[in-house]
RNA sequence: GUGGCUAUAGCUCAGUAGGCAGAGCACCAGAUUGUGGAUCUGGGUGUCGCGGGUUCAAGUCCCGCUAGCCACCCCA
């Protein structure tokens, strides 16, 4: 007789189990901490949102082809996970009124994002990101202020050795001028190139100064910059960002092969690497300014900056770290009692929840057994119940520490353990 | 979506030329004469990922599937 199969989780998600929860808050609530200390005000949006909002937004790309989780509800809409969350900010920033409000606004969010990727280590298809963004504003300040908030966060969390990538892809008055240049560049060499920069060339140029087939290397060094070709205004832009970095004391690299393929991402781009690293698959935080984004999604014209970081690969490295995060047992008290007293071990725990976190052992083992778990559950305190103590409603409280014992009644059970 | 590696106890893994499934840790029970940690004793807790095939015999060989990991694609 064959059992059935015990049911497991879908396929790239995964739980996040209590003894990981303490790295997670730490890094959660340091998040949130430094995004008040910066005046950002939390938001929360939903999973679902319209299929064409982030359709609109990806266009045509391959992530939105074959990454995105998309499926028609009872009701015939055409739904989709959020795949990243500034979209839905964007969309309730100006379905909730805050573009009427003082500008801009300063939200942060958490939450979870759904792609459907090949999963592996620190890429799953349900991952966690916390979100910054600055919307209604096209001061530079805000770009240099978003990263000194990622970068003050990550070093809260105990993420020290960091490297800031920094670039300009400049905005719908230089850039297109700049792609032509970059054309000329690369098309006497595109027999030199590998299939898909082939393509790029026309299609997306930008894409292909981040390229990282080996054949298509050496053609880099010697291409023209964007940051070479902006135009007065985003120059400008691009100088009052360095500025301030530097005033900031935060240390950055410029990479002139930082692109995003999107046409509403304006200007600033970055992204945050661990130290030691190289590839291109653990940015712990990636963000950039994206005043194209309201007009893409339908709205009117608005500014933006943000940045999205990655709670998945955050947490593991601080584990990797050794961060060392406080654990505290489930309970402080734990009531055993000693025989069938389910009841009066019930109300013994009530009375010691006035002050303490207290669970009962319920379990039908020896008294031996109840405190083994007892002393494994860590419990500072156990309050041992016979039927001869609950009939004069009295119990003998131990300390786990010290190994004291004290016989007193119920009542007086806050004033000992407060 | 492509290529590669892997899958045995709760965990980390061993398992030799196919021949009755193992270790350490963890866990459970007991003793130390009704109360934990240390020590001792006892217990294997397993559909060998799933489904087929070859064979007298498959954890071991072959095929398919699933899942994890690595590198790509991609990362809106």
């Amino acid at each position: 007789m064959a059992r059935t199969e015990p049911i497991k989780a879908v396929r790239g998600v995964r739980d996040i189990l209590p003894a990981e929860m303490p790295l997670w808050r730490a890094a959660q609530q340091g998040a949130a901490e430094v995004g008040r200390r910066f005046g950002y005000e939390e938001i929360i949006t939903p999973i679902l949102e319209h299929a064409e909002l982030i359709e609109r937004v990806g266009e045509d790309t391959d992530a939105v082809a074959k990454e995105l989780y998309r499926f028609d509800d009872r009701g015939g809409r055409n739904l989709a996970l959020r795949p990243e969350a500034t979209a839905g900010v964007v969309r309730a920033y100006f379905e909730g009124g805050l573009n009427q409000g003082p500008q801009p606004s300063r939200l942060y969010l958490f939450g979870p994002m759904f792609r459907y990727d090949r999963p592996q280590k620190g890429r799953y298809r349900q991952f966690f990101q916390f979100n910054v963004e600055a919307i209604g504003s096209a001061a530079a300040g805000l770009d240099a202020e978003v990263i000194e908030l990622a970068s003050e966060w990550l070093h809260q969390v105990g993420l020290q050795d960091l490297r800031l990538e920094l670039n300009s892809i400049g905005d719908g008055k230089c850039r297109p001028a700049y792609l032509e240049r970059l054309k000329a560049y690369y098309r006497p060499l595109k027999s030199q190139l590998h299939g898909d920069c082939q393509l790029r060339l026309e299609r997306n140029p930008l894409r292909l100064l981040d390229c990282k087939v080996p054949q298509c290397q050496p053609f880099k060094a010697d291409a023209p910059r964007i940051t070479d070709h902006l135009c007065d205004e985003c120059a400008a832009h691009w100088a009052v960002v360095r500025r301030l970095l530097e005033g900031a004391g935060i240390e950055y690299q410029h990479n002139p092969y930082l692109v995003r393929g999107l046409d509403y991402y304006t200007r600033t781009v970055f992204e945050f690497y661990p130290g030691g690293a190289k590839g291109q698959q653990d940015a712990l935080a990636s963000g950039g300014r994206y005043d194209g984004l309201a007009e893409a999604e339908g709205w009117p014209s608005t500014p933006g900056v943000g940045f999205a970081g990655g709670l998945d690969r955050v947490t593991e490295l601080m584990a990797a770290k050794g961060e060392e995060v406080a654990i505290s047992p489930p309970a402080d008290v734990l009531v055993l009692p000693d025989g069938d007293l389910a009841v009066e071990a019930a109300e013994v725990a009530r009375i010691c929840r006035a002050v303490r976190s207290t669970a009962v052992d319920y379990e039908p083992k020896s008294l031996t057994a109840k405190m083994r778990s007892a002393n494994k559950l860590g419990a500072k305190f156990v309050v041992l119940l016979t039927p001869e103590d609950a009939a004069r409603r009295t119990a003998r409280l131990r300390d786990m520490s010290s190994g004291e014992q004290t016989d007193l009644a119920w009542v007086e059970l806050p004033t000992r353990l407060a």
